[in-house]
DNA sequence: CGAGTTAAGCAACACTGTTGGCAAAGCGCA
DNA sequence: TGCGCTTTGCCAACAGTGTTGCTTAACTCG
């Protein structure tokens, strides 16, 4: 079933042809404006050349299309190039026990239909519920535009999971969805070429426009507290999809009992708080957890999501963005943006629709 | 002077060849066997006629040799490939401002000369230190093999400092050094192709046995705490060289005052354990701080260095492997390694040349 | 209105990995 | 010993990539 391949992968020339065309399209998709081919080339470090060929093959295809010409810069105005939006869509699903949520995004990331629905995830049989989900998702891909590509179903769930294997593994609550292919069996019911299955923490942190370099780290306070690192552009999950247990840290090894049996943990930390109706302790307990790990793995960006921050959107990016400047030696060297989710209460829906647009777009 | 360019690059024929090439190499590397081209074209996924021609080219380039012959598994039995372990050689340099090192290692890794000397890192002018390290490397590669191409030199050095620019950033106590072209002088001195800046930490992740997967963590405990990060495979540096920050994690926000400014620091309570003579409770705390990272990141491995690991070399190991067997939910499904690092005393000096190495034999 | 400049395309090319066929070198059984 | 079978590795022809050298298109400037 291993559809990822950890081990390293031999290059071909098909192989080469798909990671520059993913390359090409990936630089159209940062730049709102669009480039020219020449613009193209000097990113790429590609001849002028290649990037035509390049570009002619995605023209064929109707991925992007020439948008008018810029401004003469002493010689011939150079030809636009912009992605076509509608060429393609992704279909992005959080998974949750209470209110799934089912979009659909075109390339552009804009959202062209949304339902929220409850899926019966801890009443139902794992079975029933893929039957549910398949069901919905057919009905959702109808609003794509004619000719708009199905890229794949990005599905956000709480973890713990394998995104290798496409199981939950051991969720709480859940004994029958142990082990229960998940990503497999939507994969069969749907016949959409790509279905993946990740944390709705990681896939959170794709909701946001692309930081050109850098790292960012989505924080998530909801029921409980995880994260989801963009380490260098690239999600890091580690070898069993379990990193980002951000709420577990033990910042004070006498503190108050934790559910995972530790104590002091940062979760429990401002659990406790929020259980006596103070945001602002709770905000500033993150944000002492916000600081160690900007220092630890060298953060740009912080986004901040879950329904806990929303409930009081102007304390939390205040006062974790005042703990991260105590906490930093040089506050001008690492400035750290801090901001609330652009995608707001859809961002794991949204991310997760993201990491199908990025897989597709972006893979070999 | 940007050697490493961040920016996504597009791969023309060339790129495909030195990458398939560095896949080559690196099995080869990895497996202390060696391997038959079919072995190769299976791990790749490439054609065992395009691993036949990757091979020829190495083969004529001396990096790898036929090794005698493999069992028969009902055929012809396998032509046996190994690498070459004097086709190379790297420099390794642990500049310290005590006691400086500086290490030749062959692609095998075994160390040829090891030398160590007090540089007067902090008395001398930038300058002439710069010319007394390249006296020392020049001295160095005549230890070197016949034939042995000196692949470069690789620098570990206590941060803060700028990997892409091979700069020191406000060395603590060096004003001299602070934006000085380091590692730009050293590669005009020494007209050696490849010289690589990095700190002490990231480079001594590296002087360990590669893992096969996963992630591993470097940390050290010597004047201060910090880390390194090898994340799938790689080290994660962040975009200012600033990861890492191990150490000034808040473990006790009412502890005692750190130097860093903050109270409650991992490395204060550390530091103050060892002030009192109780590596045991020290220990104790790096283990607290590791299980944090653990749970943060999916490690894999720890490795233990620094000197005052060593001077306790029982005691750190089974502490910090307990702490983490007690704060990880489920430690039978991710069983993490801990241990010292192999490459003892000299795992930075070790390490910087496998980062060199890693780069020549790795890179595109 | 012509010279200069920049953008993009055409044709020939060098080089990659792939495909199909074949020789070499072992094993296993009659 | 002889023969069939399997596995390994190479030779030759091939498809397809980006590159190079040159040409055409389109605009600015004097």
């Amino acid at each position: 079933m291993g559809r990822m391949e950890r081990r390293p992968a031999g290059a071909n020339l098909a192989g080469l042809r798909d990671h520059n065309a993913a390359l090409v399209l990936g630089l159209l998709r940062a730049s709102a404006e669009g480039g020219s081919r020449v613009q193209l080339a000097a990113q790429t470090g590609l001849t002028p050349q290649a990037v035509s060929k390049i570009v002619g093959r995605l023209l064929a295809d109707g991925l992007v299309v020439e948008a008018g010409r810029g401004e003469s810069t002493g010689g011939k105005p150079r030809t636009l190039l912009a992605l076509r939006p509608e060429a393609g869509c992704a279909v992005g699903i959080e998974l949750d026990r209470r209110r799934s949520t089912i979009l659909v995004l075109d390339l552009a990331g804009t959202t062209l239909r949304r339902r929220s629905v409850d899926i019966g995830l801890a009443s139902g049989e794992p079975e029933r519920v893929v039957g549910a989900l398949a069901k919905r998702v057919s009905q959702a891909v109808r609003a794509a535009p004619d000719g708009a590509k199905v890229l794949g179903v990005g599905v956000g769930c709480r973890g713990p999971l394998d995104y290798e294997t496409g199981t939950l593994h051991r969720p709480a609550g859940l004994p029958a969805w142990d082990g229960f292919p998940l990503r497999g069996l939507l994969e069969e019911s749907l016949d959409v070429p790509n279905v993946l299955l990740d944390k709705d923490t990681n896939v959170a942190a794709l909701a946001a426009p692309a930081a050109v370099s850098g790292s960012t780290a989505y924080l998530h306070l909801a029921d409980g507290l995880g994260a989801g690192l963009l380490l260098n552009g690239a999600v890091h999950r580690g070898a069993r999809t379990n990193a980002g247990e951000f709420g577990h840290q033990v910042l004070q090894p006498d503190g108050p009992q934790c559910t995972c049996g530790a104590r002091g943990c940062l979760e429990a930390l401002c659990m406790a708080a929020l259980a006596d109706d103070d945001p602002q302790t709770a905000a500033r307990w993150l944000g002492v957890g916000a600081a160690n790990l900007v220092r630890l793995l060298d953060i740009d960006r912080i986004l901040l999501g879950g329904h806990q921050i929303f409930a009081s959107p102007d304390v939390y990016p205040r006062a974790v963005a005042d703990q991260i400047a105590e906490h930093l030696p040089e506050p001008e060297w690492q400035s750290v943006r801090v901001s609330l989710t652009p995608a707001g209460a859809s961002a794991v829906a949204v991310g997760a629709a993201q990491l199908v647009i990025d897989s597709a777009l972006g893979g070999i």
